[in-house]
DNA sequence: GTGAAAGCGCTAACAG
DNA sequence: CTGTTAGCGCTTTCAC
């Protein structure tokens, strides 16, 4: 009887390893048990490096060890995951991956990461805060383990019931009013206020802003109120008349228009303030368009400093944001708080200082 | 007895619910099927709108929705994906999430996939094939269902593996001598000698080109190829005397230095050809520095366009490559090979055409 | 129409 | 030192 049962089981198992070697089907700790009369146990153990811990021959970890290579198992990180209650990955939301300034973030945001075991799963969200509680949720259906976010949100709901679950995220970029929570951001306000007040030092008076909507977005804001603050400081307040809004999802052609007709109403506009790379590259592709001479016609200055902006003719001025920083501290942040066994509801809010790197582009 | 069992199961659940509430601890199908007095299965079937197709009451069904949205029950994705043997992530391997040639490919990958209900995981390698290996596998164990890489691999062996497991990938913009994968990539060969044609038609002679190492990359190859290619057609074979190749970790010292001891030692060079955008963003860098005019000291061209090359002082003419069309072939075969039910052993290799964009840097 | 039970591959508590 | 067992949360026969 138990002869039959054993030789079922090991025809069982031969058949299964026979499948796995022919059509490749992923083995599993089963199977290197088997193959070694040892229980799943034991070999999860080992595997897990916990077998000294757990005081096990070191005969049989050598076993399984080679076993473990001859027939190059992997464990399985979603059964894992799901026993565990986690996944060993990150998720990071911000607006639009492809621009340079989260491409390079979520970049460092990797290297940070990866020697500790975690990978990071991006999404863009489009400035849609719809999309972007989908893809929260989504994020955490997929059990990530934390979250980054710039996030495109206008109020600050969806971060309470966040904070109300404990999860753990940190956002970056972006902050919101009226709460608190882990994030990570750059003085956007005194950013804009330097950039600014350079120009007016520079000699330079009637200083046009380009921001980009949704406005509410706290950085893009924050941005505009240090343009604001710069010129009402100086007794230069031409009340938002030079203030363009453009929409995120039509910078190209919006700027144009809106770029074109400004400084047709307005020849005396002297200065151009762009609110971030976008805007700044849509702007300088324009008034290259309108053979606009930078900055004999024109000073321009953006926030975001872009590689070529060192070296193009003329070069470009413009704010700096300490990406890798950033970066840094996000996931300082947020693996303290997966660390951290619950409790310990100190936030921490981050404000990093930026660079205004002045170059040809608004010295006259 | 039954009486007991039963409190004492409902005992559990009240108290599990409650916990659930109170520490938001995420509900499970077992959460609402119990508090309708339903089983799992049906609950899972309703949810996964196979209500009907099974037969469940539409009354049951819409119990179920009701319970659903007031407890605000999410599957747990770990769990289905375990299950199915699937988790509707597709990963994605390039050297530099941060080159913005690939930033934008991620960008275009996602938005084609997010509608299919997919995710995606994008891992950076460095150029280290070991490390893509690494992410390779670990990818695979988080059972993404399909795998997009632009490969920095040497040899082909890791993909006839995987072409033996059957698992689906495709390549993209580089790939390997020998083997014939699903791929998408660009005539690279064609481009580069396109661009190198046009400058020995604009007169230009002594043709210096930049690559970056490592150089089996095929794309990289293929350039360069392109480059002598025109060169000895035009019978100027100075014999890669003028083609220096940069390590790909340390570019910018490097073509500093490389840039520096050519034009020196080489005062009749008139023209650059640069391989790729971070290379062509060193030199171009390096040249402003040594005040080196475009075009008229020296011509400029580079494989990859950048947006600001469009409107630089002097714009830039670059090798466009179609990236919307690299990531809609790439994303189209990979979910043809990931739905296909098994056999169809048919491989696609997609080569698509570069544009060359004529600017001012290499017309004299 | 509905439910019980098995099992995806893993880990951890508990026995022996 | 090693093995048994009980799930993690889900889907899917198969039975009633």
């Amino acid at each position: 009887m138990t002869t039959f049962v054993d030789l079922n089981v090991l025809g069982h198992y031969y058949c299964k390893l026979n499948l796995a070697i022919m059509s490749e089907k992923r083995l599993s700790l089963m199977d290197i048990a088997k193959s070694l009369n040892l229980s799943k146990t034991l070999v999860s153990m080992v595997v897990n490096n916990q077998g000294d811990e757990k005081g096990i021959a070191k005969k049989t970890q050598l076993l399984v060890w080679e076993k473990v290579k001859e027939l190059n198992y992997k464990p399985n990180l979603m059964a894992r995951g799901l026993r565990l209650g986690r996944s060993n990955t990150i998720g990071l939301i911000v607006s639009d991956i492809s621009n340079p300034f989260y491409a390079k973030i979520a970049r460092h945001i990797e290297k940070l990461i990866e020697p500790l075991g975690y990978n990071i799963i991006i999404c863009s969200t489009d400035e849609n805060h719809e999309k972007e509680s989908r893809l929260k949720n989504l994020l955490k259906d997929r059990m990530v383990d934390g979250l980054i976010i710039s996030t495109s949100q206008k109020d600050c709901k969806e971060f309470i019931e966040l904070l109300d679950t404990k999860f753990p995220f940190v956002l970056i970029d972006r902050v919101m009013a009226d709460i608190k929570p882990n994030s990570v951001y750059v003085d956007n306000f005194k950013g804009a206020f330097d950039a600014v007040t350079h120009l007016m030092n520079q000699g330079y008076v009637n200083i046009a802003a380009f921001a980009v909507s949704p406005i509410y977005v706290s950085t893009i804001k924050d941005r505009i109120e240090g343009y604001l603050q710069a010129l009402r400081l100086n007794g230069l307040d031409h009340d938002k008349k030079f203030l363009k809004e453009i929409p995120f999802n039509d910078v190209k052609n919006s700027v144009k228009k809106e770029l074109t007709q400004l400084l047709q109403e307005h020849d005396r506009i002297d200065a151009l303030f762009a609110v971030n790379n976008n805007i700044a590259i849509a702007c300088l592709d324009c008034l290259n368009e309108m053979r606009v001479k930078i900055p004999d016609d024109l000073a321009f200055v953006c926030f975001d400093d872009l590689e070529v902006f060192k070296f193009s003719q003329p070069s470009i001025t413009a704010v700096a944001q300490p990406m890798e920083e950033i970066a840094k501290n996000a996931v300082d942040i947020l693996m303290n708080v997966i660390n951290s066994k619950e409790s310990e509801p100190t936030t921490k809010q981050v404000v990093l200082q930026t660079t205004l790197n002045i170059r040809r582009s608004t010295v006259k």
